[in-house]
DNA sequence: CATCTGATG
DNA sequence: CATCAGATG
């Protein structure tokens, strides 16, 4: 079973913005948490300013995120490529807001399941080709994969299997982690990858506040944590720790419950894995934590091409 | 099977408010829809005044009624007794600003089925007894009645099961009706009967917006017009049309779909129901439309006793 | 502590 | 167009 390919409709306007002000103060004072001001001046590491951004947000139901102008993150990021996990709303009920965005071309799937799982991708550059699931039947009725082909690129976005509480579907996560990672090697093995998404998995004990008491939680089981490293081992590289391998706190969940957010009680489940390849065309890997609408804010990627 | 006595624990003030505040503008200036006052000089036709308020009000889920100030009606009104109706709220589950509300003994039933019919009690003057259900084991598992008898009367409130879409659960209420109408009578052999409540019916035509088309809705079916029919030939009375034979749009209950309300485009569901020697003893039945907190209103009835 | 659906009204 | 429960996260 192959990808399923879906004809859309699309909208004209397909100018890419080259975004790069120059900001006076320098790097170190410029990023406080909760307040971004949007701007970056990243380059690689051989100096190329960034001219690609993607930014990836678990929407935690895209109505309701709607509803806390979600939608206004086009107009402060005005990201090349937008990905949106659990819109949990199926194409026939996207509020007309969601489902045409002015400049972007959109693309959606939803689990056949009312309410549950699904994904959104929106580009300004139409993609070549556009394909959903990675020809599973159990897995793609989820709802959980677009992939967008580039010129240069493939961006597949993910919402990966939660393994539930008292890890009641980790079985049907450790069925996912092959498939998908497969996914991943056959487009790599044609173009460079830009995977994003909640992957539901915090990779080590830096990147959730509660290392100890979660050891045998959904996200932080040793066989999520595995599957990770696996992903990892076959080619790929999780860009924000290949840009800040130690950096502490650093976190784009919080379950609502007993005010974490406010406490930074979280996890980072959200990630751009990138091909081995594309690591010194990586600019940056920006966590907006001052972006609200759900309970995960959204990264932010600055790649040159 | 006879109706179940609860044991209860209650609160000690039992001021009876005997209110009778004078006011200057002639009667028919004062009752403007919309801009209830609260206060009234009714007398009995013999020109006593009222000594004894009872309101009855179908709160549509008593917990989002309270978010919605539902119980700032206890200062408004200052109610003798208090009939709420679709509490969908079991007692454990009762915030305790509304178990508990000063100067009231407060009494409660609710269905099995949890978030579902249930129906309230609040009396300044603790009642000799009180009762749940009416001795059915199907319907009293609903939680639709509670009687509480008072010196003079019993006073009976309940919410009567809706017929349903498609008059799926016509059934149950025509099981029902004759039940319901023994427990008053039998009450009615002892003392006078005061029952309140939502009676899921409108009686005529003058009593709902749309009587045309609603023929074959639940609420006005020609089966449950009937009902309320031979009640009220086995010797009680609608106040409200006692007093108010001819009065038009006068209704108690307005879908929240497409803004039946500000239309006026209503129902009137909810009564009070007298045994008939009670009426030279009626003094007003007042229909609360400036109250709001639920998709139905409140009724006021004022009586001498 | 949120989001959904689905039953109920 | 509301309420609530229950599944899910």
């Amino acid at each position: 079973m192959a990808p399923k390919r879906k004809q859309k409709e699309d909208r004209e306007d397909k100018n890419k913005t080259k975004k790069g002000k120059v900001e006076e103060k320098p790097e170190e004072t410029k990023k406080v948490d909760g307040e971004d001001d949007f701007s970056s001046d990243a380059t690689t590491k051989d100096g190329k300013k960034w001219n690609l951004k993607v930014l990836s947000w678990n929407v935690d139901g895209l109505r309701a995120w709607l509803k806390k102008d979600g939608l206004s993150m086009f107009e402060k990021e005005s990201p090349d490529i937008v990905c949106l996990q659990e819109t949990k709303c199926s194409e026939v009920k996207l509020p007309p807001e969601a489902k045409t965005v002015e400049g972007y071309h959109s693309y959606f799937i939803s689990a056949k399941t009312e309410g549950y799982s699904g994904v959104a991708l929106y580009s300004k550059e139409k993609p070549i080709d556009v394909t959903y699931g990675f020809g599973d039947a159990t897995h793609d009725d989820e709802g959980r994969v677009i992939t967008a082909e580039f010129p240069n690129f493939y961006l597949v976005t993910t919402y990966v299997p939660n393994a539930g509480r008292k890890l009641v579907t980790l079985d049907k996560r450790m069925d996912w982690d092959p498939k998908f990672r497969k996914h991943l090697k056959d487009l790599d093995a044609k173009k460079p990858v830009i995977m994003c998404g909640d992957l539901n998995v915090a990779h080590s004990e830096i990147d959730l506040a509660n290392p100890k008491s979660n050891k045998k939680n959904a996200g932080f089981t040793q066989e999520e944590r595995d599957g990770f490293t696996k992903l990892l081992s076959t080619g790929f590289v999780d860009s924000f720790r290949q840009l800040y391998p130690k950096k502490e706190k650093q976190y784009t969940f919080w379950t609502y419950i007993g005010n974490c957010r406010a406490k930074n009680v979280g996890w980072r489940l959200d990630y751009f894995v990138l091909s081995k390849r594309l690591v010194p065309q990586l600019c940056d890997n920006l966590i907006r934590t001052s972006l609200y609408g759900s309970d995960h804010c959204p990264i932010t990627l600055l790649m040159h091409f």
